[in-house]
DNA sequence: CATTTTAGTTCAGTGTACTGAAATATCGAG
DNA sequence: CTCGATATTTCAGTACACTGAACTAAAATG
């Protein structure tokens, strides 16, 4: 087994279990990674999560909808501007639906050694790095239509 | 960092690739499964995968379209049953769209020394378990529909 | 052979998320 | 206080994948 094949594997899995997620809770793949901007970025507004997520202002109103609906952030008017809504996300609820997902993660985490953690922590946030750059090129590049005949 | 921030943050940027992969070949998310289906348990028949993915038959003939289009797979028919169409991934051009991630973490992957490489891929290993398994609680509660007013 | 069963495609209908434009509310400048 | 600018929502129209049923072709059964 070999980088490819990590890959491979793994995402597929993490695909397969957003999905499932997402059905469970009435939420797109789009829905979640706004969901995971703002519990990383701290609370947007719907104007930067639509800068962020390249969408529509309308659009960005049926992804807070959703994510509302499923609990899993609060929508509120910013004090200092009322026209501006601000999206935070419900502290816990993420949690709560990866509740399992985190305990039997934490649970294999532990029965490495500190020093095998370390390595795996190592391997992760690189292998994050890797996926983000490659991302980011396929999207660019991605601007010139697919091959279709 | 514990196992459930490793989870967060990888598990976000594979979706994010995995949308941009699809974005770019015209492939839905489900595709993407279906096409690791093929690759991985060899390959299948249309109402194989039908059942695999939970499709019905029509929804597999859009899915192997679209697969077929992508140059992701091929669509034969079995010589020994004519009624049967089998979809096989076609070799290396998974990897051609994979290549860059394919080498970038080829490329990581070598930098940690054997023992190291065995500690990720027992971990991966047991991550995907891990995911599997807990997609399959999901699903299974997931059939309660989910709350709503 | 004739008949039934099985495999896949086609097609009409449905659900849902997105775009773009109009409507609503609030802010800031003069 | 009035007016133009900005933030979000609402809404009609569009795109697209899925379901379920009808259809075509090939295999299995008697």
């Amino acid at each position: 087994m070999d980088g490819r094949d990590f890959g491979r594997e793994l995402s597929t899995a993490v695909v397969a279990f957003h999905e499932a997620v997402g059905a469970r809770l009435g939420v797109t793949a789009v829905d979640q990674r706004a969901l995971a901007l703002i519990a990383g970025k701290g609370p947007l507004s719907a104007g930067e999560l639509a800068k962020e997520i390249n969408l529509t202002p309308g659009a960005v109103t049926g992804v807070a909808d959703r994510l509302e609906r499923a609990g899993l952030v609060r929508r509120e008017p910013d004090p200092g501007d009322r026209r501006r809504v601000v999206l935070s996300a419900v502290p816990g609820a993420f949690g709560q639906v990866f509740a399992g997902l985190g305990a039997a993660m934490g649970e294999l985490t532990a029965r490495y050694s500190p020093q095998e953690q370390q390595v795996i922590a190592d391997w992760v946030v690189r292998t994050v790095d890797v996926l983000k750059e490659q991302t980011r090129l396929l999207s660019e590049i991605g601007k010139n239509a697919p091959d279709r005949t």
